[in-house]
DNA sequence: AAATCATACATAATTAGTTTATGCATATGA
DNA sequence: TCATATGCATAAACTAATTATGTATGATTT
């Protein structure tokens, strides 16, 4: 069972991790996408996933583009040129967090060699 | 550089992750403790700590006993009879979900033989 | 002697982030 | 026709953390 309190403030960096991997990609995507890729462990809601995405517009992190496919509105939303040096560095910042975390709650085997 | 916003959620955990760990602690012992154990990384206000650790007695996770050491007050907390099973519980929680997060952001090798 | 730091507790106001609930709109399948 | 899926969005309520204080003692530094 995941815990979904885990979840506070890996938000942002969930969307950065993906739209980095796809170039860019649309709200519901998003949330569908991080369904798969961890087996339904993460859900994201509406009410947390678009107050992100507006914010890392805001911040100048992501920008947007609207499509049409048919009748249906899409918001792409992609690295901007600013955004990409920032997005790496957060990225890499909570990995070295998730790596303290593990290693504080013993979740790394010492004898596979933790990064 | 450790992102203190991945912190969030994670308080309670560390602090029960310290007490199973051993035995009984004092709120000072375990900001040092994580402190230490994260080489700095990770600090835990006393304005998160405090609240979290009278949560978790009134939810009957943990037990307190206040002791002087000559005229200094400590309140060891400890694991309560029926809060041990819960905290097991929370921890395997919170290892998986810290798998689940590793393995989104590709901080687990392949090679390694992921858990 | 005074100031600063370490130990040790605590709370309150503010801020931030999420959940829950709701809303609009189109398309599809039961 | 009603539920489900797609696709966006926001607002109220809740939870949790930061920041800023506050109390008090002991040790060390200036």
């Amino acid at each position: 069972m995941f815990s979904q309190e885990i979840l506070k403030g890996t938000i942002k960096p969930i969307i950065i991790k993906l739209i980095s991997d796809n170039g860019r990609m649309y709200g519901y995507q998003i949330t569908q996408r991080v369904r798969e890729l961890t087996a339904g462990s993460i859900t994201l809601t509406e009410g947390a996933l678009y107050p992100a995405l507006h914010k890392l517009v805001a911040d100048g992190v992501l920008n947007v583009e609207t499509e049409w496919t048919g009748n249906r509105e899409r918001k792409y939303y992609s690295l901007s040129k600013g955004g990409a040096k920032a997005a790496a560095a957060k990225l890499e910042e909570v990995g070295e967090s998730i790596g303290v975390l593990a290693e504080l709650f013993g979740l790394r085997p010492p004898a596979c060699g933790g990064r």
